[in-house]
DNA sequence: CATGTTGTTCAATAAATACTGAACATTTCG
DNA sequence: CGAAATGTTCAGTATTTATTGAACAACATG
């Protein structure tokens, strides 16, 4: 159909800062440049975009904005929205923060917690045969191990509540 | 005087999985492979490490050493001890989570924080010039991003608090 | 069912990042 | 002072990670 032509390049200055705010964000999350990028526009645009809008304004390949959407789908910061008579998808920015960093949490920090969890039950059972003049001070650090992640796991709950909305 | 010779190579067991779980930590934190492993082997040993103790431990250069200590040292998450007669430099792993998690904070996280602020005072300066059909709803979206900015700079020394200790 | 549209996947490539090691600076000590 | 010990810096290289774009799958539509 085409009813509204996808606006190509040019980003208005206003819209370059937001999503160079973003990409920040992102490397500070550790996420792909292109995931910010596709944020910001999403955030500070007041339709909702397809992917090809998306790419045509970031002037990205259809790869990385089809792999930047799945990313930022994957942790609730962006849903789709139906528009009717469009086969296309379209996207809008998530903008509860409490909502995107639960997200993040379970989907992108979670998993580590876990891994680590897994790590330390396995150091606990080579310190069962283990056997060296240090023997007590490794279990002592290993006891601070488990300790901290622990700490970590029940905080990250609480961090959640104090974003709040 | 080398009145104790390093030991090369060879990691036990336990230390290999010690090491692997700060590893991948760092990994998380965004920080070199290597600063993970130079704070999993300090953790680990009972007894303070010299440079070189690490790099023959760990199989890595001395350029990397000597800048993952210097990034280890940044924000508290090992100190020096002083050791009678030697001149070397000898460190220790800091284990009070909560010193290393302010010392994280206010090291790699607070520069991000106050750069974007410094962001969106720009960004409200040229939304001053900005004359456009959304304009309204641009305002509003900066709004958001300044309220997120705001709670984010509250949340982090609450969060501090919690981890306590 | 042939065609156009939309989105995904993935191998090749580009870009970013970390690591190495040799040269250098600094200090200690005989 | 000269030599040995210690640590830092940085240009070059290796490794990791992200991006591209072409091939493909899925689906709608006439």
């Amino acid at each position: 159909m085409n009813e509204m032509t996808a606006k190509e390049g040019s980003l208005s200055e206003i819209e370059s800062e937001v999503i160079a705010l973003f990409v920040r964000m992102a490397d500070v999350l550790s996420l792909p440049r292109s995931v910010g990028e596709l944020y910001g526009i999403l955030f500070i645009s007041s339709e909702p975009l397809c992917l090809d809008d998306c790419r045509l304004r970031l002037n990205i390949s259809k790869g990385s904005t089809s792999q930047g959407l799945k990313i930022l789908r994957s942790f609730g910061a962006i849903r789709t929205v139906y528009i009717p008579g469009d086969r296309k998808d379209y996207y809008v920015a998530e903008t509860s923060l409490r909502k995107i960093a639960a997200g993040f949490a379970s989907e992108q920090i979670q998993p580590h917690v876990v891994s680590g969890k897994d790590r330390i039950e396995r150091i606990r059972e080579l310190l069962d045969a283990y056997e060296a003049a240090d023997k007590d001070e490794v279990i002592d650090k290993v006891d601070l191990l488990e300790n901290w992640q622990r700490r970590a796991g029940k905080t990250l709950p609480i961090i959640l509540k104090l974003i709040g909305n």
